[in-house]
DNA sequence: GACAATATACCGACTGGTTGGTACGTATAT
DNA sequence: ATATACGTACCAACCAGTCGGTATATTGTC
C-alpha cells in the first residue's frame, strides 16, 4: 500500500498518542497537530476518526509483523527453542522503552471500543489472533515433536501467551513499572518449560 | 462509609457504564441519566469526573472485597487447595455473565488513564495490588508447606495470576467471547499445579 | 418544646470551550 | 481537464463544570 506523507505521519501519530492516552481521549485535532498536518488532510485520508483507528490497527500489524518476521527466534531448529526464544524476545522488547512505547496498540484500543465500535474491535481481534496464529504454528511443531499426547491445544496456548503479555501491560500501567510485565513473561516462560518438561516425563 | 441514595446510584452507574464503554467515553450526563439523578447531585457528591472515578475504584474494592472474603475457596485447609480453588472461583465468576459484567473496572480504567490521570491510576493500582496481596498470603503459606525452596516469589506469582485474568479479559473483548478468558485461567491453573508438582519432586 | 440558624442533599438552567465533521478553496500532477 | 492532496474557515452537538435556588434534616438557644 503506497502512502502519502501526511497519511503516514497521521498513522504514526495515532500509534504514539493512542497508546499513551487511549482512543477516546485522543482528538482529531491533537492527531493533526502531532502529525503537522491539517484537518483537511485528516478527513481526506480517513472518512472518520473510527476509520483512522481501523487503519492504525492495520498499520500496527504491518509494522509489528515485520518486526516479528525478522526477529531472531526463527533461527532455532527446534520449535520448542523457537517458542522459548520468542518469549524471551517479547521480554527484550520492553528494554529501554517507556510504557506507551512498550505496550500494544490493539490491546489498548479494544479495551475501550469493544462495545461501542465494532469495526475497531474486529480490526484489533484480527491483529491479535493473526499474530497468535504465527505462534500457534511454532507451538504445533513443538508439540508434535516433544509432547504429542499433551491435553492442551497449540491454539489455546498461543492465545494464552498473548493474554499474559497483555495482562502484564495492564499491571505495568497500574504500577507504572514495566518490570511487572517482565515478571509475568518470566512466569509464562516457566509455564512453557514445565509444560514440555512434564510431557517428556510421560 | 454511609452513602446517600443518589451517590450509590451514581457509583453503580459508573461500575456498569465505565466497564462497558470505558472512562473517557462515559459522560457525566450519561451517568446521571442512568442513575436517575441530576447534574447538581453529581457535582454535589463528586468534585469532578475524575473524583467519581477514584470513588468508583474504592467502591469496586468494597464490593469485590466482600465477594472474595465470603468466597468458598477459604474453606480448604491446605493453602495450595485454597489457591487452586481461588483460580477455579475466578473461572466461575465468568459464568452467565456478559463481558461488561465479567470484566474488571480497575483494569479497564487504568488502561486509559495511566498517563493522563495519576489519581485514577493510583486508585486502580491500590485495588489490584491489594487483592493480589490477599492471594500472595495464600501462596506464601502454600509455598512454605509444599515448595519452600522454589525460586519464584509468592508476590510475583500473585501478581501473575492477576495479569493472566486481566489479559484474558482483553482477549475476550477482542474476540467477543468470554471463553478465551476461561481458557487462560485454565492455563494458569495448570501452571500453578505444575509449579508445585515440580517442587515436590525435588 | 418552640423557633431560628445552619448544614446537607439535590435540582436544572446555563456557559465557555472542545469535539468530530463539513464546505469550499487551491496547488500540483497527470 | 480532471483527479488527488492538501489547507482554512466554520458549525452544530456535546462536554465538564458552575451557579443560584429549594426542600429537608440537624443543631443550638431560650
Amino acid at each position: 500500500m503506497q502512502m502519502t506523507p501526511a497519511k503516514i505521519k497521521l498513522l504514526n501519530a495515532a500509534l504514539k498518542i493512542v497508546r499513551t492516552n487511549g482512543y477516546e481521549a485522543t482528538s482529531v485535532d491533537e492527531l493533526c497537530r502531532d502529525a503537522g498536518v491539517t484537518k483537511g488532510a485528516f478527513f481526506h485520508h480517513f472518512k472518520s476518526k473510527e476509520d483512522l483507528a481501523v487503519a492504525a490497527a492495520g498499520y500496527w500489524n504491518e509494522v509489528t509483523g515485520k518486526l516479528f518476521a525478522t526477529a531472531p527466534y526463527h533461527d532455532y531448529e527446534d520449535p520448542l527453542d523457537q517458542l522459548i526464544a520468542y518469549i524471551d524476545f517479547r521480554a527484550t522488547l520492553l528494554d529501554g522503552r517507556s510504557i506507551p512505547e512498550a505496550t500494544c496498540l490493539l490491546g489498548t484500543m479494544v479495551q475501550e471500543t469493544y462495545e461501542s465500535n465494532p469495526a475497531i474491535r474486529v480490526a484489533c481481534c484480527g491483529g491479535i489472533t493473526g499474530h497468535a496464529e504465527t505462534i500457534a504454528e511454532i507451538i504445533r511443531a513443538a508439540k508434535a515433536r516433544h509432547a504429542p499426547k499433551a491435553a492442551w491445544s497449540a491454539e489455546s496456548l498461543a492465545l494464552h501467551t498473548q493474554a499474559v503479555i497483555q495482562g502484564g501491560f495492564i499491571l505495568a500501567k497500574a504500577k507504572d513499572d514495566l518490570a511487572l510485565a517482565r515478571d509475568s513473561i518470566l512466569h509464562l516462560r516457566r509455564y512453557v518449560e514445565l509444560l514440555f518438561h512434564h510431557a517428556k516425563e510421560d
